[in-house]
RNA sequence: GGCUCAUUAGCUCAAUCGGUAGAGCAGUUGACUCUUAAUCAAUUGGUUGUAGGUUCGAGUCCUACAUGGGUCACCA
């Protein structure tokens, strides 16, 4: 039967002949994908299945290394003839022919082996056979005797092999050589745009970007351990929401065909979260994804994962308290350190981290006062006189925003918590008590970034109900930063919630600082991109 | 969205003043029984992101577009 193949840039058909099935792709392929595609047809013709169903495989990568060396220990033990046998499975990253003896290296998802095939062993016609129709970027499953070899590696000494999987395309190949004691890369795979284009070739290639996603999940686990501990109740709210809330961002629209109805991706889980305290589930945390219709930018994605608990009877001291030794039990669980290097940075996340009233740390850092100017006029003629310019009609916690990001939060690089916010920045937080313009709120700042945010919460509805309208105002005439009000979410405080304090922090700017990342999309398995083409 | 830099072989990168597009790796062919992503010999591979323009001649200059990086704006 005739397949066919087309050469991505000639347009040239290759006609193959085969034997068992058809093969036949609309696909364009370059000169070395057409090449593997004939060796994969020579399997067929071998009768070889490239593509077998099941795999064998007696031994993890490093289950084999640890059972050799335990067994290295007995008396008498040949290590270039241990009789310790085992089947192993993996990627094959490197071939080194040595006429009747290759060296090959394959990769399993516990680390790497040294392949060694004798023409003595498997015959000649089988080594040739390897040197021909196996590459690199193959999946492949060897049986065979683990040595050490002369010159001292661990290796499998393989008496059998087989194909697992066949590789089309090749990996994008990384080649480092020693010169005059210099390290040289000839070839990384380090385009950033490809590599999370392809992000699947990346964690093939790029076994640091492995480690980024363990030290991940690691790091989900040791928030969820630390609050489970605490006696948190792990929750799951809604992702499409009638209304959006619980922070500042326009959202994502979508539609409900059968009910007509449009829908909201969530914005935060926080209305929701604080429902439950209404219900009586006294501590509650939501780990989730929340979707920003918003810029993009080194510290921001479209959609990022999140972590909201709400703790009723507690304020915002006890959540400072709590937030500090969480962040210092998760870089002990990640780093066995509460000190992480960042961007050439030690960071110490011990606590107590420093707590520094936003008054103050304005004042010190800008010479402005905002306890001072009490109205956003005031402010905003006090700035000008520092020759900053300010957006015509802002209001005063715009002012005060824009004050914090440019002379405050750059000096952030240690853990600190600011703290007492003023009231139009923080509608769901509640007034300090004696100070109706300032909130019990925070925000954890860390290398100049801000982490996390929390609050005593607001739970008196009417109050609640005065700054929602309020926000409207302030918002209602720019139509895409309108906020909904959310009539349920009063009529559930009107119900009675206990005084209580909420806490939220983005996950993947943790993640950045545990794992060294300068960016989101770097600690993101797939960043959102722009489609190509 | 503004400004700015970039886009060349499968990967990483060169290409002087606008004058024949190159290298390493990988690939292909051959040699080699302890190599370290070996070594030796030979060799293939390109519509220089896309579409226009200027020019005798464009990878190089101009315009637009696409994508990415940096930066600013936005993000209570």
């Amino acid at each position: 039967m005739l397949g066919h193949f087309t050469h991505h840039k000639t347009g040239k058909i290759l006609p193959t002949i085969f034997c068992l099935m058809t093969l036949q792709s609309t696909r364009q392929f370059n000169e070395i994908e057409l090449n593997r595609i004939a060796k994969l047809q020579r399997f067929l013709e071998r009768g070889e299945e490239p593509y077998p169903t099941r795999a064998e495989r007696t031994h993890t990568i490093s289950q084999a290394r640890a059972g050799f060396d335990s067994l290295s220990r007995q008396e008498g033990f040949d290590p270039g003839n241990s009789g310790l046998t085992a089947t192993l499975c993996g990627r094959l990253r490197s071939k080194r022919a040595m006429g009747k003896l290759h060296f090959s290296h394959i990769e399993d998802g516990s680390g790497q082996i040294q392949l060694m095939l004798y023409g003595n062993d498997l015959g000649s016609d089988f080594l040739k056979l390897f040197e021909k129709d196996y590459d690199l970027g193959d999946f492949v499953q060897a049986s065979g005797m683990l040595i050490i070899s002369k010159t001292g590696e661990f290796s499998l000494r393989v008496h059998s092999l087989r194909l697992l999987a066949k590789g089309i395309s090749p990996l994008p190949a990384a080649k480092e050589v020693e010169e005059n004691g210099e390290k040289k890369v000839y070839s990384a795979f380090a385009n950033r745009e490809a590599r999370f284009r392809e992000r699947y070739a990346d964690l093939a290639v790029n076994p640091n970007v492995r480690q980024i996603f363990r030290t991940r999940s690691k790091i989900v686990n040791a928030i969820r351990s630390f609050l489970d501990s605490q006696d948190f109740l792990e929750v799951e709210t809604p992702i499409l929401q009638p209304l959006y809330g619980g922070a500042a961002a326009r959202p994502f629209v979508t539609h409900h065909n059968q009910l007509h109805q449009d829908l909201y991706l969530r914005i935060s889980f926080e209305l929701y979260l604080k429902r439950l305290l209404v219900g009586n589930l006294e501590r509650v945390y939501e780990i989730g994804r929340d979707f920003r219709n918003e810029g993009v930018s080194w510290k921001h994605n479209p959609e990022f994962t999140q972590l909201e608990f709400y703790w009723a009877y507690a304020d915002y001291l006890q959540v400072m308290a709590l937030t500090e030794q969480m962040i210092a039990h998760v870089a002990m669980q990640v780093h066995g350190s509460t000190k992480v290097a960042y961007q050439g940075q030690e960071i110490d996340f011990a606590p107590p981290w420093r707590r520094w009233n936003l008054r103050d740390a304005v004042l010190e850092e800008s010479g402005i006062d905002i306890d001072q100017h009490e109205t956003a006029e005031s402010l905003a003629a006090a700035m000008h006189a520092k020759g900053l310019h300010t957006e015509a009609g802002a209001a005063r916690g715009k002012l005060i925003d824009r004050l914090l990001s440019d002379f405050v939060e750059p000096k952030l690089i240690q853990p600190t918590f600011l703290y007492n916010y003023p009231r139009d920045l923080s509608p769901l937080a509640k007034a300090l008590p004696g100070h109706p313009n300032t909130t019990e709120r925070f925000e954890g700042y860390v290398a100049g970034m801000e982490l996390c945010n929390a609050f005593t919460e607001l739970n008196d509805p009417l109050d609640q109900e005065q700054r929602f309208l309020e926000l409207a105002e302030m918002y209602g005439k720019d139509d895409e930063e309108k906020h909904p009000l959310d009539e349920d979410y009063l009529k559930a405080m009107s119900y009675g919630m206990p005084p209580n304090g909420g806490f939220g922090m983005g996950i993947d700017r943790l993640v950045m600082l545990m794992t060294d990342q300068s960016t989101i999309r770097e600690v993101l398995l797939f960043p959102h991109l722009r489609q190509n083409e």
